[in-house]
DNA sequence: TGACATAGAGAAAACGTTTACTGAACCAAC
DNA sequence: GTTGGTTCAGTAAACGTTTTCTCTATGTCA
């Protein structure tokens, strides 16, 4: 026995025995990806060098180089990201969480989020709720344990109660994790913390659309709203009144429904509304999908579009132009609202500064299911 | 000096200077996320308890428990995963690698992909190719580094000669990575790989639409078919060509037509037809998007639809039933081609064996664009 | 009371990279 | 000839976990 207090001097970590499991046969059966060490064995260098080699920010031989390329060919070596992460080299991926990807304007705005991320070399993550908000919490833990570079909660924002106050528990977990929350199609909120905002003007939209009907010399408007419990229904319905009220129009309760923004919910209000014998020339549905109901409905009762009922729809879903008639609506820019967001989160990452708050314009698009009125 | 044959005795690791930049105020900026480390230090345990205090896995006392539960809310602690990963405890992600996200299949296939990932604890990544085949081959290899479970390869291929030598070094250099390749809406290859396919009957589909057209009594049967090179085209095609052989309908070159699976193309060979005096009382569309394009053409044109031409589809996109009249078309089912694609792969990661190949059936779905023909 | 299991905790190896230090070899300049 | 700069390569620390050993204390059973 020596002095040496342990019984075991710690082995040096160079020939520390690697448990690899080789298959003896030729074949490629169940072997376990080769790494670094591999490489650097094979050709007969130090890991230090096959790094560098494969980087290529440092001085190495021409004969060295070839023996380090040839030996990643021969292995198939591939780095580990999660270790390359570990050493500080990786970017963090943009997380995209929405309720449903099938729905048209949230693939828009999930096309534009993976566009603008690898635009900038980020990989984008999605995952949908599927409409329970407990797995909101549960993704954005997720997402926070992922180091995503941004989390982006897209859209369908039910405000209730407790609902600034989840966003900022949200806001303040992710900014302690290093990465960004960014809302996206959902209103700002009150309270000032680390949160990126993306919106854009429903409240304007609606405005345009159903400014667009009254000066068609429209008095009667049915409006088909959204449930007052999600945000982009509140701000639309503000601006159907709004409109009215700037016309010196009529506001009449039986022609401000409320309902989902769902293809049924358009069927039924507006099959209710004509039984109920509610007058009006004109209707502005909140979303197409609403729309794509209204128009089923006013067809199964024998009114024409436009000759006995002018409707307005709102999101320009790619299929508008092929209803008929060709829908008028209020185009919201989906793309560009994913693309902004990633923008913003990324530029602000680099930087540490830069814009928080973003709302993007509508534009209203005139096709053919809106008559002048002439009396 | 010592005789110690360095200069410097490796100082021990415990006490290594942790060049952690604390922000000096109490406010949170810029800190570095905490880590497992700073916890036990909050707590007064070591880093191994700290494990496996979350990891609930290993006898803890309780007083310990309630320590370190309140120094990771303190301190907001969220594990890493890369270092959870390189330690051997994170499966890898779900690839979804796709032309773009926005055409309502796609979308449809990637909901698919996105729930059976996420029910089964795994995450999606997805990358747009934007029609870029050189990018198809930067995704593949990123997906590689990314250590994906499975990586998807999905719709639009090009069968062009290099093809099936693509797809082999994809297979085969995933293989060799620890990942699957799934080949989702594409035919199978020749060679034996590495690889699962997930397919839809498309020459089915088209047999069953042309058949239900000649059963309702039409002989003459416009097909708007795909580009040759693209894989469910020509089999789509086959099916048309069967299904006339079959019913012993006529065949005619100029009622056999090829484009792009767009509204555009559509509308204009429909057009086309129509101003060549082609003569037919049917049309078949190869996709519900060119059917599209076909009724804007036939409407333009002053023909009713089913009344003078009646109209097959095919995808049934989910506003097929809102067209006028409501579009009769074959079905795919997409979510659940996404979500096979998973399955598969991840039991043949688990159990090391399973099915490879999978062909999904199509259906019917009988509208109104049909009209049955009498004479 | 001794043998032995068990609960609870710590030290340190291992995962696969990157990179800050070193160091050797070579060359140019004084 | 020393000095100093380059070029190229190796050693080992660092990244943040998990887990295998160890070890101590505290039983329990005969």
């Amino acid at each position: 026995m020596t002095d040496n207090g342990s019984n075991d001097p710690p082995a040096t970590r160079v020939g520390r025995p690697r448990t690899r499991k080789r298959a003896d046969r030729g074949q490629a059966l169940q072997e376990r990806p080769s790494t670094i060490r591999d490489v650097a064995a094979k050709a007969g260098v130090s890991v230090a060098t096959v790094s560098r080699t494969l980087a290529g920010n440092y001085p190495v031989s021409d004969e060295t180089r070839t023996r380090v390329m040839a030996a990643v060919e021969s292995l198939h070596y591939v780095v580990n990201v999660h270790a390359k992460a570990l050493s500080g080299k990786v970017a963090g991926p943009v997380a995209l969480v929405l309720k449903d990807i099938t729905g048209p304007s949230l693939a828009h705005v999930a096309a534009g989020v993976e566009q603008e991320a690898a635009d900038r070399g980020r990989l984008s993550l999605v995952c949908a709720t599927r409409d329970d908000p407990a797995r909101e919490d549960d993704l954005v833990q997720l997402m926070r344990e992922q180091h995503a570079a941004a989390v982006l909660l897209v859209g369908g924002a039910v405000l209730d109660k407790a609902y600034d106050r989840r966003m900022a528990g949200y806001a303040k977990a992710l900014d302690a994790a290093g990465s960004r929350l960014v809302l996206v199609g959902r209103p700002a909120l009150a309270e000032d913390l680390p949160v990126t905002v993306v919106d854009y003007d429903n409240h304007g939209g609606a405005f345009q659309a159903v400014s667009h009907l009254l000066a068609n010399g429209h008095r009667r408007v049915l409006y088909l709203g959204g449930e007052a419990a999600v945000s982009s229904a509140g701000q639309r319905r503000t601006g159907y009144r709004d409109a009215l009220r700037a016309h010196g129009a009529d506001y009449a309760e039986e022609l401000d429904t409320e309902g989902t923004y769902t293809r049924s919910s358009g069927f039924f209000r507006t099959r209710d509304a004509l039984r109920a014998g509610v007058e009006f020339t004109a209707l502005f549905a909140a979303s197409d999908m609403v729309a794509l109901g209204a128009l089923a409905a006013l067809r199964e009762a024998g009114l024409d579009v436009p000759g006995d009922v002018s409707v307005v729809g709102f999101d320009d879903v790619p299929f508008a132009t092929d209803l008929t008639p060709p829908l008028t609506t209020v185009r919201v820019p989906y793309e560009e609202l994913g693309r902004t967001a990633v923008r913003l989160a990324l530029e602000r990452e680099e930087s540490h500064s830069g814009n928080d708050h973003m709302v993007l314009g509508t534009q209203l698009i005139i096709r053919q299911s809106v008559r002048r009125l002439s009396w």
